[in-house]
DNA sequence: CGGCAACTCTTTATGCCGTAAGGTTATCAG
DNA sequence: CTGATAACCTTACGGCATAAAGAGTTGCCG
């Protein structure tokens, strides 16, 4: 019934994401064989494993030795799984912070065990960002960051744009990193020589690109690759003018 | 749901984007009744329309009169259009700016403007932003925002990191509005009413939900909606504190 | 114990999708 | 006119998510 083109129905999404599993006493039926919880496993190693293309419901009942509709005995649907997946790959960043050399040492320490979970779990990327899943983990790591930020005394409003300015930038690096990196594996070419291949068609391509775009030109030859090369080095600067930010307007 | 996975091949993309037409000197055969152009229109035409869920070869065709198999002799494959169509769109960026007022009106007029793009074709924020597509808009956008940035004599190394920073932001934030708006659509609740649905419902499953989750919560109740809600705000004091960051590395 | 309801899981089927293969027809060069 | 070529078509294949219906299993209740 088309719920709206995107994700799960939300309603059914915070069910499974905050419901626990029920102690099943005294019903009728066979025993089940699965869980929530093994389907969303399950999920998430077809997807590590082969990427997200290959995630299908086929897919992951088989992994499980069922078929594709077993798993609607559990999960409303695919998207749904997607949501669950989702928080439960968030789920496995770490509770503490260093919270005692700064909160910008905190901020830093968040944003990178986000940007190393976004790396082990690339398919994430790939789920629409869009609308927030609100799972537990999610918040979890929303609510982490608070307290990161905490001793930066910021105001609300400028609290509010600080976290989602951090969040999307640490998904938007990773993002550009995870696909660099998955074209050197698919393409069995490092990721320099790469963009080299890139660049030159390019050049090939447009002449006049030095006299079309003398700024980008300019910084490329500065810093050594391209923009969008070594994502780690954006990531590293690009949260430092961020952290930078957040400082000008902290209260103490 | 949907994936929107890998991208089109590389090289056929990028010949696309930046081969001009030919003009078809002395070649047998019927004339073609269609081109690249009118297919990446009809494209997007679609996609505005009806939603990337939506978008499938045979609906473009169907659109332009055609089979689906038809758009093959002009198009190698669905990934490559999704390129093209996305270049197409940022072609849409207005090419001046505000550079009499300063970097930052200038930067955030650039911003301002993408955000507006996005917005205006939310289903562009669905295609995978891993990649660089390197098309000549998208390359122009950028150029266009390093000359935003030129005034504040950023180093290399920070003016790249600047750079991924804004980008990301306004892609995320963007995303997420878009599908705040999408919800409101597709539901007929309005934006505020369904976060607050979604917040009962939260409460509902979750009822420790104020012990578990402090500071959000009192962030929560010290600005009016969600961290999330009310993604214009968001967008406005997140881009400030970019712009913060920015500043205090501006060399004049 | 028998019967029934509840439950898991399978089979089958529907209607999409991208696109490979091959046929038909219009248009050109010669 | 002839033959090559290119645009477009029809058909077909293997995939997808999932609706519908049935088979088999289990526990409760009389």
């Amino acid at each position: 019934m088309t719920v709206y083109a995107g994700q799960g129905d939300p309603d059914r999404s915070l069910a499974l994401l905050w419901g626990g599993e029920e102690p099943r006493t005294g019903r009728s039926g066979p025993k089940p064989g699965l869980s929530v919880d093994a389907i969303v496993s399950a999920g998430i190693a077809v997807a590590d494993a082969e990427g997200m293309s290959a995630l299908s419901m086929r897919a992951v009942g088989e992994r499980l030795g069922r078929t594709a509709m077993a798993l609607y005995t559990y999960v409303p649907g695919k998207a749904e799984l997607l949501d669950l997946m989702h928080d439960r790959v968030l789920a496995e960043l770490p509770g503490g912070l260093p919270l005692s050399d700064g909160w910008r040492a905190a901020v830093t320490a968040w944003a990178e065990d986000l940007y190393a979970c976004y790396l082990r779990h690339p398919w994430v990327l790939q789920v629409s960002q869009a609308r927030p899943v609100l799972g537990p983990a999610e918040l979890t790591a929303m609510e982490r960051l608070l307290a990161a930020l905490q001793p930066a005394a910021l105001a609300p409003e400028r609290l509010r744009g600080a976290v989602a300015a951090l969040w999307q930038f640490v998904r938007g690096t990773a993002a550009t990193t995870a696909d660099a990196r998955g074209a050197a594996a698919a393409t069995g070419v490092a990721d320099e020589d790469w963009w080299n291949a890139r660049s030159a068609r390019l050049a090939e391509l447009a002449p006049d690109f030095p006299q079309r775009f003398p700024l980008l030109t300019a910084l490329q030859s500065a810093g050594g690759g391209a923009p969008e090369d070594s994502g780690r080095e954006a990531f590293r600067t690009g949260l430092a003018v961020l952290l930078d930010g957040v400082a000008s307007g902290a209260g103490s």
